[in-house]
DNA sequence: TCAATCCGTATGTCCGGACAATCGGACTGC
DNA sequence: GCAGTCCGATTGTCCGGACATACGGATTGA
């Protein structure tokens, strides 16, 4: 059993870091079955010729993860479910392309427009000032899934309309270094209005999934403002919790 | 300026904890502003009379709340925006109650079912097997707000009618021993048919919000599987998410 | 037979120190 | 004026050790 780990010390990779790859990969692989105890710190780390903190360093970070639980007096245990999918601030386009769904994008407008108060409130910025607007319509299987409205103040990046088909949003941020660090996110439902019918492909009044969100980067500046309108009969949340203790 | 930060070393509370307590407190009274620096980590530690890991251990505890950001050779900074409420696993129940809603429940249903195959998935029990069953009806201001049809296995906890009526689901589970770990939700939209448009106060056809959950303790076993669904001008769902990074 | 106590074990907390990596500004050279 | 370099500041990583605390089983006592 003992699974092989061991760490380089030449590698540049922060020995924590590699035993914790090493110990996540051991337990999506199985070599770690649910349940199974990990065997103590101390002896952990002298196998491995480690200090104990950063072993504890390693486990945390698996623990934070949901991956494994610790208890005081027994030891460190797989946690048993099939926990795998963290809820984390990931794009639309980036959850799809994960899924395999070779997501199409069509960009409906891209372009300028005064900020209303509450697009001025939730990037804040002044009212009527300059502030993108982009809408787009995300397809899978060459069918309608979502409409998506998005506001950015001016001067962050410049949208460019071809890249906007080929990627998320998320990802042309972080290319032109932005650090997205946390959104403020809001999941109702409505009927459609006769718009938002057309553009998705539904009856008017039909059941439609809504979704609001403000992202911030790590200087807590607003970066990005969205209404998302999606069909409900081809999308939904789905997000695995871990509780915060 | 200088906040009077002081630890007691008398206390059980961990020492850590307590910094970070009173951090987060400075934080959230405005004596530390957003995007003011830290100082740094070894004098604060000096000025405390800790070391510096109790420090950073104090330190990182915020920073995966996302009230704070630390930069290498920069320095540590309060978060400039508003995160106040990270998503976490918490009922209906207690949602409602931080948010003065004084909310009513209202049990319709409490009573032992043998399980279909979708349920008994869920749960991983055998299917027909009894399982409890509670179909509630959760009110704000004497309307209907949600209507919850949970399951649970057999032999976990009696579900007394009253207590369901007084507190939430989660809260009894806590309350008998039972450490809840992790969730996995599935959030979506859909019409109402007859009955829940009757039960909520609706018209048949109107757009309904729906959950389905599936609770985990920290040993694995699923504790309880519920579908829910919510009037959408009523309710919504309101979270922060943090970029894991 | 059952309950209370003891004890080994493992994690939780904390210390003091060392060196590396990175950021940003100051300085220098072109 | 501008680019490249140097350097101080600060966090990131890692070590080895110490004692506290809680869990669970074995032992002990009623």
């Amino acid at each position: 059993m003992s699974l092989d780990l061991s760490v380089d010390r030449s590698s540049p990779v922060p020995l924590y870091f590699q035993l914790a790859q090493q110990l996540e990969a051991a337990i999506e692989h199985g070599a770690l079955t649910p349940g199974s105890l990990l065997g103590n710190e101390i002896e952990l780390a002298a196998r491995l010729g480690l200090s104990r903190p950063t072993v504890r360093q390693a486990i945390q970070s698996l623990v934070d993860k949901g991956l494994l639980v610790r208890r005081r007096g027994v030891g460190t245990q797989v946690v048993h479910s099939k926990v795998r999918r963290p809820l984390e601030l990931s794009s639309l386009f980036d959850d799809l392309e994960a899924a395999g769904q070779r997501p199409a994008t069509k960009v409906l407008v891209n372009t300028v427009v005064p900020a209303t108060a509450e697009i001025a409130a939730a990037l804040s910025v002044a009212e009527d000032s300059d502030v993108h607007r982009v809408e787009r319509l995300r397809l899978t299987h060459g069918e309608p899934m979502a409409y998506m409205c998005n506001y950015l103040p001016p001067g962050l990046l410049d949208l460019d309309t071809g890249q906007l088909e080929v990627t998320g949003l998320y990802r042309l941020m972080r290319a032109v270094g932005i650090t997205l660090h946390s959104a403020r996110q809001s999941i109702g439902a409505r009927a459609a209005t006769a718009g938002e019918a057309d553009r998705l492909g539904e009856d008017e009044g039909a059941p439609l999934l809504t979704m609001e969100r403000t992202t911030f980067d790590d200087t807590g500046r607003a970066v990005e403002f969205g209404t998302h309108t999606y069909r409900p009969s081809r999308y939904s949340f789905e997000f695995q919790l871990l509780v915060r203790s």
